[in-house]
DNA sequence: AATGAATGAGCCTTCATTCAT
DNA sequence: GATGAATGAAGGCTCATTCAT
């Protein structure tokens, strides 16, 4: 570490420039998107030349991998899927965790909701970067989640029944960052941020649960017409 | 084919131009968002000159924003909030007309789709095109869908209940846009076309429902107190 | 052509913008070849603006394959690689004018010139536009001149002999553009300008008769010790 | 490696490095010429940092202008312009050992072979690194084959014939360089490596003595009337 | 003596917009 | 009324060079 001196430049500014090149990066995506963001804009507000993103990473695309990868990876060590709920716990407590923590990664103050917003981003205008982020880290998500539903459901994963279940869940959870936009027009009175996870998650839990524990026995949940007819044998 | 222009004006070529420019445009804004569609290839679809997006709507944000009225009174003309449904029906078949009608406007064939897409994109990135449609459109449905869910509780539209309700609903609609792209990589058993329009609606419909039907009445709805409180059993 | 005013911009505007761009880039090409040129400066030159270049041609790329083939097209029309001998001259006659036509070509003034330097850049550094370039016009005149040569050594086009005194004929004319500034370098009393052709076309095919009616009849042309061997003869 | 580095001057290194990037350098300037190499893959392939370029030769043409020097001294120490014949060889032997030995220097496998590319690119692109080489080196060749050509030719060295047949000598034996490109697309079947020298080498020798031993005797050596009363005959 | 992080000038290209016709 | 040639601002990227260490 004191050797650096004899190597010439000092590797830690190099670290340095590159930190604070990603932090600026984030806010950047995050607010103008992938396109609209430019190269310039980034290393303005990380204080560096306008030769610093390629310098660091390559390129601008490089450059957004990078702060997605980053800013996902922070997001789940801050909050893990389970939120520390012991494996032993009923699938009902383990659900509430999965929703709290999904909405605690969205709201929380700081480069994390970097990662909500570039991944909204990413639903409607994907990236290359969105396929690792996949294979890496949301299928496993998206697996856990198909699991506690199944259980509570009480039947296959494979369930069709299970499968639109984890829609409603999850899509109640996405909706706060996705339409952020939309409520705060719609729904003034609605706040949003870190202060209201809680009312959020407990609705969002309270209201998955209760309909899961009551959602109707469909033998044939296809199309209105033929339910009717069916109905009638 | 345009020999008339030849002499003189013709206000139905005139017309005729603007309407494919709408069309066209209507495309590229859902396929490829506002910033990254072109003028040009709009104009290369329509079949008309490079300035004609500036002759005929002055500039390209114009163009937009009528493009997204143009596309939203298509949507809700072919496809009301209530679908028909007598104004006497209970609420509950109201609800499942407004998730249906949501739906069909979101998966239906052709240029209507345009709206769906578009509006995902203003979600995300909002234009100043968004407040007019909000103020004309979006705020009359907000309340028509909170009146059926106070019904419903049968509790006061102003409840933050019937409020975070009307989130879970309509959040399990839009989904299937926002997250088109996600639910192919993670379920790519589900399809996502106009055929699946009745089973999704039926879906979020029963879902929704039962959980209202079964709400637990909560005094403290917010918090940690009420993890508490189960923690301590 | 007087339609031309009802249909908006001018034409013949676009044409003559066109035109010299191209008259700017050869000139551009030809000093400093393509690497070298910039877009900004063959635009300047042609009172132009930057994006004339990709409005006109699409890139630079394009600009320099179509400032190649426009060149070689006047080149060729206006010295053809016979000289308008009559097709029953005898080979030698046609040997001269193939020559001198290469050597005119050459030092044309103007702006045929820049066949002559974009091809000797093309000679060290070829682009993608070479192929084309020698597929309909070198090949050609390649096999143009192996005939004359076969018939004058009289033997087969594809004998060894012919082939090395094909090289040895048009080595004697591109040294003149290839080697122009070691020439001027090393005998600065050479001129090389138009004036001077008659008398390099005279001397490259008088000594390249003389050396083909006089050359050594081989049977293995190979390696030093033989020749001494056939001296001794 | 390199921790004598830690230790102060090392002057062994020094000139290491120096060495490793010359040969580098001459490896990329004769692949892809000054303005397209960069600094950067140079000191990449010595194995050097970015800035040992600009250390050690202070810029990018110094360190061109050195490589061109060395290689050149290589060259002509490898492969002197008579190749050992003895002094009082006859002209035509002379002549011989003088192509032989281009030849040789264009052909060597090696790192030989960067001087005839520099040079090829330098006739068409000369930088200020070739004044010094020819006043020092290019020069003296040039006197050397004139005083042969003119003693072959039996006239005074001043002589345009002289002047002209040396052109007709170089030419031939630059081509190969030159117009390598050129060669291996119109005639694939001649190979072009070191196994081809004695060949082309033999070839030109024999066509270039032939002419020299035959070349017509001119009165009036320019101009058409010449070929008008050639062709009297 | 030697490094490598950082620079800034400059390149090609794109695109919404303008304006004479 | 409508055109399309032309514009200029701006974007991503490259590269020789510099300078603190």
């Amino acid at each position: 570490m004191n050797l650096k001196s004899l190597s010439g430049a000092d590797p830690l500014a190099h670290d340095e420039t590159r930190r604070q090149l990603l932090e600026a990066a984030g806010g950047v995506f995050a607010e103008v998107g992938f396109r609209n963001a430019t190269v310039r804009e980034i290393c303005r507000r990380a204080g560096a030349n306008v030769a610093a993103v390629n310098y660091h990473f390559g390129d601008k695309e490089t450059l957004y991998a990078e702060v997605l990868r980053h800013s996902q990876q922070r997001a789940f060590e801050k909050y893990p899927p389970l939120m520390g709920v012991p494996a032993d716990a009923p699938p009902e407590e383990k659900l509430r965790a999965f929703v709290r923590s999904f909405l605690l990664r969205i709201f929380d103050d700081g480069s994390i909701t970097w990662f909500g917003k570039m991944m909204s981003r990413e639903m409607v205008e994907p990236t290359g970067a969105l396929d690792a982020l996949v294979a890496e880290r949301l299928q496993p998500m998206a697996d856990l989640l198909r699991g506690l539903v199944a259980e509570i459901l009480d039947c296959s994963p494979d369930d069709e029944k299970v499968r639109l279940s984890c829609f409603s869940v999850v899509s109640q959870c996405v909706f706060y960052h996705h339409c952020r936009t939309m409520i705060t027009r719609l729904f003034p009175e609605q706040r949003l941020d870190a202060s209201v996870v809680e009312q959020l998650a407990g609705h969002i839990a309270r209201f998955s649960l209760a309909a899961m524990k009551h959602l109707p026995d469909l033998k044939t949940p296809r199309s209105k017409p033929v339910l009717a007819a069916r109905r009638r044998r």
